[in-house]
RNA sequence: GGCCCCAUCGUCUAGAGGCCAAGGACACCACCCUCUCAAGGUGGAGACACGGGUUCGAAUCCCGUUGGGGCUGCCA
């Protein structure tokens, strides 16, 4: 690609928490701009005071900073550029682009409601209205012609102008419009490609001739056009756009459930787009190296939370054992130095941190100090780091999510398991499973204590009763675990010790003999 | 209703006229491995929405149909 370095922007409205598909447009955005060595800029559309605060801003900022995507130049806030706005509407109300309106909604749709074409009809259009309060200011929608857009992912859109009616630009009270401020900033920050959803396609023609209007009454000069790129939406499992109300789509509720910044980025990636050749788990400098907006797919996608899983899994299990200890620290010892919201990346792809841009202006907030919102269960004094390591290998294979560890582990800090219903009817109506835990008592009271003799222990009492060893250690594991599944139960034993098993054997043989043998 | 977009296994996708009796990944099923559960290995089932063209040849190009979706605010 010839020509200047692209500049490129994200520019969410601050309407919430972080959107997985607000997610997605920065991270197209980003990579593009990574590839290209353009700028990536973040802009706050805040012009609706009324639905903009601070913390969703921080929110985003944060959220952005998890996923590795710093902007270069920003965050910018529309809300900070009122005048400049003003300005631009003078210029274009100067030439006679835009024409004062004092129809009300109601007004319109009472006219309207038998037109053939919907929306507003252009009433106030030749009425020579001044400008004042309580009148929005209209763009005179040419009536011929056709507006094309020339999008990257699509190829050429016609649009013709008739379609379109004459749009507000500035509302009554003087506030500037979402297409128009746009626009005006897209300008004075000489972007060069928007990339954003495909919900903002049916917008861009009014963005175009805007566009054009400015460059001819010279508001800022004249400026290229930028290319666009509309992106495929993504959409639920009943093919919908995402929505807030009904939809997982809070960035946040993945970050606390224990899915990592990689594989977050990385399916997120894969959503419109793949990476060439078989692979679907590739890190960040393949993304950044062989995208290609050209190559985004049209049609909308799933959000498909069992394949975010299945890679997430993968990259747990690809951590080394520190990066595993240590990225789980939030959820088993919260309160062991915590790390902030961008570490769990950090540790997993510090070459992440390398990245350039400048640090954050004034007002952006610092990643704060953050955790899961759900604490373990044990008592937190309880928790013992080297235990924790000695069986994080066993517990790193079986994760699919760091939030499932503490669930994994919480046997060894408990004072008493928690017993799974299920799982100890099942020891009860084994007939077998209190001899096992008698004999298992009795072996392990003298053997050495090491998983392997342990294993060649309860191999032997099974022996013993006839019994396999799938069999034989199921009644032990739910004694001592409380669960019928877990990490191995050896390695298991080993770090619980031999004091807290043979007791909890005996607590497990006490309620089987308790009359009616359940909990 | 109007304007616009889209259409390959259940899902995400590869596929730019012959390399496709359509490839990969997730999910699913079976088997192997195995102290449970996972992980891993092997194998399996599973798609070009439909109808017309164009062409020697179409998943790929064109038209139509059907089906989905988006937009249609003095929200962004």
């Amino acid at each position: 690609m010839t020509g200047p370095q692209p500049r490129v922007r994200f520019a969410p409205s601050p309407t919430g928490y972080f959107h997985v598909g607000s997610a997605r447009t920065s991270l197209f955005n980003w990579l593009f701009a990574r590839q290209q060595g353009g700028t990536f800029i973040l802009r706050i559309e805040d012009t609706d005071a009324e639905r903009s605060r601070p913390e969703w801003v921080s929110g985003i900022l944060s959220a952005m900073a998890w996923l590795g995507m710093e902007p270069d130049e920003g965050p910018f806030f529309q809300s900070a550029r009122a005048d400049r706005h003003r300005e631009a509407i003078d210029a274009l109300w100067n030439g006679g682009f835009l024409y004062a309106c004092d129809c009300t909604r109601e007004a319109v749709i009472e006219r309207t409601r038998n037109n053939a074409v919907p929306g507003y009809d252009g009433f106030c259009r030749d009425r020579g209205l001044e400008r004042g309060p309580g009148r929005a200011l209209r763009f005179r929608v040419p009536d011929e012609g056709t507006t094309v857009v020339h999008d990257l992912v699509r190829g050429d859109v016609e649009f013709p102008n008739a379609s379109m009616e004459d749009f507000v630009c500035a509302k009554s009270n003087g506030q500037p419009l979402f297409v128009f401020a746009n626009v005006v900033d897209d300008r004075d920050s000489a972007i060069t490609h928007v990339i954003r959803g495909e919900d903002l396609l049916p917008s861009t023609p009014k963005g175009i001739l805007l566009w054009h209007a400015l460059d001819s009454v010279a508001d800022g000069g004249i400026r290229a056009l930028p290319r666009f790129a509309h992106l495929p939406m993504l959409v639920n499992e009943r093919r919908q756009k995402l929505s807030k109300r009904r939809d997982p789509v809070a960035l946040e509720l993945y970050r606390d459930a224990g899915y990592l910044a990689v594989a977050m980025r990385n399916y997120l990636a894969l959503l419109g787009w793949s990476p060439p050749g078989d692979q679907e788990k590739v890190d960040v400098e393949v993304l950044i190296s062989t995208f290609r907006l050209e190559d985004v797919h049209h049609a909308p996608a799933f959000f498909d939370v069992q394949k975010l899983r299945h890679l997430n899994g993968e990259y747990i299990r690809e951590l080394s054992l520190d990066a595993f200890v240590e990225a789980s620290l939030p959820w088993v010892a919260p309160d062991q130095g915590a790390p902030s919201i961008a570490a769990p990346q950090a540790a997993i792809a510090p070459r992440e941190t390398t990245s350039s841009g400048p640090t954050p202006p004034p007002g952006a907030a610092a990643p704060t100090a953050w955790r899961p919102p759900t604490d373990p269960p044990w008592p937190r004094e309880r928790f013992d780091p080297a235990a924790f390591r000695r069986i994080a290998p066993a517990v790193q294979e079986r994760v699919t999510t760091l939030g499932e560890v503490p669930a994994m582990i919480d046997f060894l800090f408990l004072v008493d398991p928690i017993i799974d219903p299920v799982s100890w009817e099942k020891v009860v109506a084994d007939p077998n499973a209190r001899s096992v835990l008698s004999a298992a008592a009795e072996r392990y009271a003298a053997c050495e204590w090491v998983a392997a003799v342990l294993h060649d222990e309860t191999r032997a009492l099974g022996d013993q009763l006839g019994l396999k060893l799938n069999k034989a250690q199921a009644p032990i594991r739910v004694a001592i675990t409380g669960r019928g599944v877990g990490p191995p139960l050896f390695e298991s034993l080993e770090v619980l010790g031999r004091d807290v098993t043979l007791q909890r054997i005996r607590q497990a043989l006490d309620r089987l003999s308790s009359s009616s043998g359940t909990l």
